[in-house]
DNA sequence: CTAAGTGTATTCAATTATAAAAAACAGTAT
DNA sequence: ATACTGTTTTTTATAATTGAATACACTTAG
């Protein structure tokens, strides 16, 4: 009915694993030195020696520590982490509500949600909180949180916010010292869009993957947080979106190739204007294809 | 030991208020009417109809709630409000980072800053979590909150992104129709950036003001939400941040009336090319002013 | 005497239990 | 048949609880 004891129990099997590498009569080091290499406090040291003391695997006495047997595996106690990273929940969440077209104006339901993602409850809601300043939830007024969800003007927002990122990348990109590691990267995406157009018919599906490469390294040439952030919610949203439209999918990652291999050349060739049609161009196809995944999305 | 019953005050209250319109003999409406008109739930009605039952104000039985005697003012039950919104929440937090220079890396005592700012905590946990996305703030692994805090480098990183938003808004802007009502607040605040010039001497306090309606006004052509959100944030910083630098504050002023109107200008010709150029100056002169600021108040 | 170590007390935060509130359901009276 | 009430279930917000971190006082070895 409290934190849990994980990190005791870390720590005392990670203290179990000293005394075996040590020969008994021997000493451990200082608590404070325990507490650094182990990364806990003080406290929790001081808890497992108490309890290794209790066992009887070392004799504990003010500052003598010495260990009197060898622990067994049998000593070792259970620690059970299954809990998800925030990186995972945020996939999970968008993922759950893209796949599962959940209609805007939803009411979330938090207990439900932190059981079917397998998180405590407060993890869930400093997520919602989190996703709360992309829009994406609200809280209501009488408790609870409300999805406010992908709509059609939503993603033509987040669209315009994409465009803004990523014309200001290219303008960027074009001006990069020749030193720089991203023109063989640009050599090397060349060399795969041109591959996968060999082999377009067998190998389509591919494209999902080079298309997240192409823009992910377009983007690394802004170092800047924000914009990092914003790029990562983008890029899940959109990927999330496109890998479910099945329809034409062959075509349109063959007209896709054929656009971005347009923007390589124009970057290769530090023409900003160009590169900027170029990008715009495919922007303005991507836009196109995600209107109309939505529209036939909202008919169903 | 649970939540409050401020809700059920709120309602017994309002109830109170509802049969003193009633005369002794009169009924009240039913509990679903009278839920749907107080806005709470129909357990908060029928337990403040208890207690009314109780207390003898009404007669209470199945759907037959007669009202017996009117309520005096002693029957009133005390109900204490004085949390603050989200907003003002915001404002304090970066009022306390800016105003007492908080250094980057603080831990945050989430239960201190609770009390400091008169929030439930739980309230101030999903404020940082929602900040966590613009990087202000971070959670510590081992558990409470650290603040990232307004580098140099976070303050050039957000500068970034101001400047490409505002670009992309003045752009917008120059095509805007003749006959959106923009038209007619540039005019006016052409105007007030004349007046204020004629009076500098006297006035440049006032400056402040007129800087953050002109900057908002170029922002509220975008009806982009994530834009609006960033342009808040970056709005709330950069404000705070200016507020407290006064050195040569009058002159300074001045050279921004000036840099403002040559904007202004070049807007009102629908010059695209010349209005960037100017935006872009006066983001040049904003952003060294700000670098000279942090440099200063970091070596203190 | 000093520095490193230990003992103790205090504070903080993650979790749980619980009361308040909402919502769902079933039944009843008009 | 519909609107209302009684009851139960579920959910949320908060306080109590306990694990862990930290601060401080004290002790001992060199």
């Amino acid at each position: 009915m409290a934190r849990t004891d994980e990190r005791f129990r870390e720590a005392y099997n990670a203290l179990l694993n000293i005394c075996s590498s040590k020969s008994e009569g021997d000493s451990l080091p200082s608590e404070a030195e325990l507490s650094r290499t182990l990364d806990v406090s003080r406290t929790v040291i001081r808890s497992a020696l108490s309890r290794l003391n209790e066992v009887g695997i070392i004799h504990w006495n003010g500052r003598q520590k010495l260990v009197m047997r060898q622990p067994a595996d049998t000593d070792l106690i259970e620690v059970n982490l299954e809990t998800i990273s925030n990186e995972e929940l945020e996939r999970r969440f968008l993922n759950w509500i893209l796949r599962f077209d959940v209609p805007p104006g939803t009411p979330l339901n938090v207990s439900e949600l932190s059981r079917w993602f397998n998180v405590p409850a407060h993890a869930l809601h400093e997520f919602l909180a989190s996703l709360s300043r992309f829009s994406l939830v609200e809280r209501r007024p009488k408790g609870g949180w409300k999805l406010l969800g992908f709509t059609r003007e939503y993603a033509m927002e987040l669209f315009e916010l994409r465009t803004m990122i990523e014309l200001n990348a290219i303008s960027r990109l074009v001006k990069s010292p020749p030193e720089d590691p991203i023109w063989q990267k640009m050599d090397d995406l060349k060399q795969k869009h041109q591959e996968l157009l060999a082999q377009i018919n067998e190998r389509y599906n591919d494209f999902s993957v080079l298309d997240e490469q192409f823009h992910s390294t377009i983007y690394s040439v802004n170092h800047n947080r924000f914009i990092v952030e914003l790029q990562r919610v983008i890029a899940l949203v959109f990927y999330y979106h496109y890998q479910w439209d099945k329809r034409d999918e062959r075509e349109r990652n063959e007209a896709a190739i054929h656009e971005h291999l347009k923007l390589i050349n124009a970057i290769q060739s530090r023409d900003e204007q160009e590169a900027l049609d170029a990008a715009r161009d495919h922007l303005s196809t991507s836009r196109k294809t995600l209107l109309l995944s939505l529209k036939i999305n909202n008919k169903q």
